[in-house]
DNA sequence: TGACAGTGTTTGCCTAGGCAATTAATATCC
DNA sequence: GGATATTAATTGCCTAGGCAAACACTGTCA
């Protein structure tokens, strides 16, 4: 197999790079215009659906899973907290640690965080095949392997 | 076409969303990983790029294609004025605007981050045929189109 | 030509993430 | 059991981007 680039012929903004990028960016901004009526920021839904949904339930696992600062972490949560989306519940089983719970109000952000992620993404894949999804995942993961 | 993504059966980390969001860390990380000896920023290499390649000559254009915040540019700029990348001059032609220039030590910078994102995306894309590069690239701008 | 809108750049202020050091609690290993 | 390493969370400090206001200059249009 020829590598795909080379030195020569390489243009930047044509790259697979750039486009992952734009892609990014449009779903990023559809999203957030969806969801700004909850005046809630990117970092701020991600963690209310990995707390609403289980995936996650300290700052730790928030951050391994995000790749995300932990001391950058305390202050989101603060803010969510202050928010009155999710408290801090400490825990017998392991003292350091502090087990986080969406508040009621927190709970009820989480379906519409999902509504909106499956509207904009629907509509960004509009037109798209569902084999075609599948596709596109399948080659972003072989890239994501490959690194 | 039905919709690709319900509302019972979305999992987040599953969407195309997530794994976007995965294969750019991915890149971003390598990419920065192979420049980390030239001790330049992953926004500051972009911006050497763009100007190297003559896609644009001044802040405001660097805004624009970046959709970036022309205070924030103003002082990335800044900093690699100070690092004596690029100088700015000032034209005749529009007083407004000032024209930014590599230095011959910024002159040099471009080949070197060619040649580092060249052999980056190589790396994440081997195993991919030409065609399925292709074919990433048109979902990922069809996805772009529909926003 | 002169008022006015628009553009390019800069600055101040605010917010937020990254890093390093700290503290408290737990795990490990002898 | 006790020294030591590790883990969870927090705090302070630094850097950097977003927004809004300010300023200089240019373009438009009556």
């Amino acid at each position: 197999m020829q590598p795909i680039y080379d030195i020569e012929s390489f243009r930047p903004s044509q790259a697979v790079g750039a486009h992952i990028g734009r892609a990014r960016r449009a779903i990023v901004e559809a999203i957030n215009q969806e969801l700004a009526p909850l005046d809630i920021s990117h970092a701020q839904w991600i963690v209310v659906l990995l707390l609403g949904d289980g995936a996650a339930s300290t700052a730790a696992e928030l951050c391994k899973i995000l790749i995300y600062d932990p001391g950058a972490m305390t202050r989101l949560l603060d803010r969510l907290q202050k928010k009155g989306v999710l408290k801090r519940v400490r825990t017998k089983a392991d003292r350091r640690a502090v087990r986080l719970e969406l508040t009621a109000e927190g709970a009820k952000l989480y379906p519409r965080i999902v509504e909106a992620l499956v509207q904009v993404y629907n509509r960004l894949l509009r037109g798209f095949s569902r084999a075609e999804v599948q596709q596109l995942d399948d080659l972003l993961k072989r890239m994501v392997a490959n690194a």
